[in-house]
DNA sequence: CTGTTAGCGCCTTCAT
DNA sequence: ATGAAGGCGCTAACAG
């Protein structure tokens, strides 16, 4: 049915080893011998197929990426950040989108499992990385992504968001700011949790009140939401800072802060996020946001997924300070 | 090394095609033996090799999902549909991003083709499709989203553009605009150049004036650069109606008008967005845009994999008024 | 109900 | 420089 070596050996009046050889190793092959392989795959229009090349090589050449959240521009930036590192490598990164759902991720893994993928890059749901464990046991190199990690066999790419918490909240400090805010959730998720935790350390530090206002989900619709919910309190007992878990939540705060007219951002709020996507440069009043070196931490995950297990690297975050705060 | 099926047949005391059977034609093997191999699976932490199926079946179980940009929702939406669907059938969608870049996307098929996918979905990036039309004479299915196809071998997806371009002009025409711009590009971009053309007909059908103000990518960031040059003219020559080639131009479009606060939306410069994004909703002042229907797209594509090709699915665009225009 | 056999397409020795 | 042969792991067909 399909195309084959040997359709092309014949073609071409050599042997399949021959073919194999001209495609994986031209050097050596007679040059003219090599030109009519080439020709005789044109006329037949052969594809290899990978599925015969890897049940040999024992391993693919797809590494698989699995987002919490394809939505979230931080993670389209962690997955071309991997992406331009593994064509270096000759590899290919597959994306798939865990929604934030355990039995999903669950699935992913096993598929890559069972597809023998060169790696596994993933960031996490939840602290229960068994699965992920088990791949690595198998010999599947694992990679976790934006998670402190601790587990020996996997090894982790992360920046310090407790760090990142404390920075942002620090940063209202030295504002001025006294009564400050911290807008996320859910707190099931790590990021959310250690954020938190710095800011909390930083605010205790410094002697100033901090309040949390949880969330469902990290989105400009839940930012937008609390935003309103804010604007709804008497004056007197709104925060005058405010530290969201990230980018599309201070996104939505903005909005909605600035959409009544009634309250200035930052002189009446000031306002931090964390990210710093892209468009955060853009909005209404360009937002104040801890920046996460996306891009770096994809080409990175890339990067240990050829080195021993167990590393970890992380990165330091950093204020980007624009006009909210 | 790794475990294959005739060490979990040894394990088991059956033969390797006992074990076949167990896991894939249950039915067919008496219970007692399903359960004894199971044991011994789970036992020896079995994990079949897909690329072994795959060779044998002479086809995957995944469906390769080439989008332009991973970054813009609107593409993660549509992956979102395609997946659940997917789900259903017991396929697995990974995505890759052709970052709007033509060498990328012919190796993301050529990869796909080498991989013998059940299926691809491409979101393609110029008309000229000869590698997804190779691509489905070798036996995979393609299927176009968001072009409108004419291409015999391949199927399509997807919504009027000319139309939706057409409806957003109108509706501003409605409101009274009489000085439309039309903010989009590259007009290399199909997407671009049907929404414009949409805009035109409504426009000279209406004999209102029609500019164009080109931009080199549909993101936030070019669309407040968009919005900053529009500021600097004098009032008089400012458009009163503003159509958006899609909401994330529209996004930053609008934080450029309403960040002096020397312009009014919607009473002194009304605006209408692209694709009806969830973030729509969510504006300083709530956007009206062309909805797309990104998810039902994405499903629809899945499901056309398995019918045969050429066929053709068009859905209509339809205005969803906010309060932007 | 279970075992045996054969072959999917490729690549890598080992010979020639 | 090229050819022949074997086997990667799996499953469908057939035999018992």
């Amino acid at each position: 049915m399909t195309v084959n070596v040997k359709d092309v050996a014949a073609a071409a009046g050599v042997s399949a080893g021959t073919v194999s050889n001209a495609l994986n190793h031209p050097e050596r092959v007679a040059p003219e011998t090599v030109e009519r392989v080439r020709r005789a795959i044109r006329d037949l229009g052969y594809v290899r197929n990978d599925a015969a090349r890897q049940l040999r090589a024992g391993r693919s050449r797809s590494v698989g990426l699995i987002v919490l959240d394809m939505r979230n521009p931080f993670y389209a930036d962690v997955a071309r950040g991997a992406d331009a590192r593994a064509e270096q490598d000759g590899l290919s990164v597959l994306v798939s989108d865990s929604a934030r759902d355990g039995e999903r991720e669950r699935r992913l893994v096993d598929l890559f499992a069972e597809q023998r993928a060169s790696g596994v890059i993933a960031t996490p749901l939840t602290g229960d990385l068994e699965h992920f464990e088990r791949l690595a046991e198998r010999g599947v190199p694992v990679v976790l992504v934006d998670h402190e990690g601790d587990s020996d066999g996997l090894s982790t790419v992360s920046v310090d968001d407790r760090k990142g918490g404390r920075l942002a909240t620090e940063h209202l400090l030295a504002r001025g700011c006294t009564r400050i805010a911290f807008v996320g959730g859910p707190s099931g998720l790590r990021q959310v949790r250690d954020r938190f935790e710095g800011a909390r350390a930083a605010a205790s530090a410094a002697g100033a009140a901090l309040e949390r206002v949880e969330i469902d989900d990290l989105t400009v619709r839940h930012g937008r939401a609390a935003g309103e919910a804010l604007l709804r309190r008497p004056t007197g007992r709104r925060p005058d800072g405010i530290f969201a878990a990230n980018d599309l939540v201070a996104v939505g705060l903005l909005q909605a802060l600035t959409m009544t007219g009634g309250v200035r951002v930052p002189d009446d709020v000031a306002l931090v996020g964390y990210d710093d996507i892209d468009f955060a440069a853009s909005t209404v009043v360009p937002l104040t946001s801890v920046r996460q070196p996306a891009e770096l931490l994809g080409a990175t995950a890339i990067e240990l997924l050829a080195q021993s297990p167990g590393e970890h690297v992380r990165f330091e975050p950093q204020v980007v300070v624009r006009a909210t705060a």
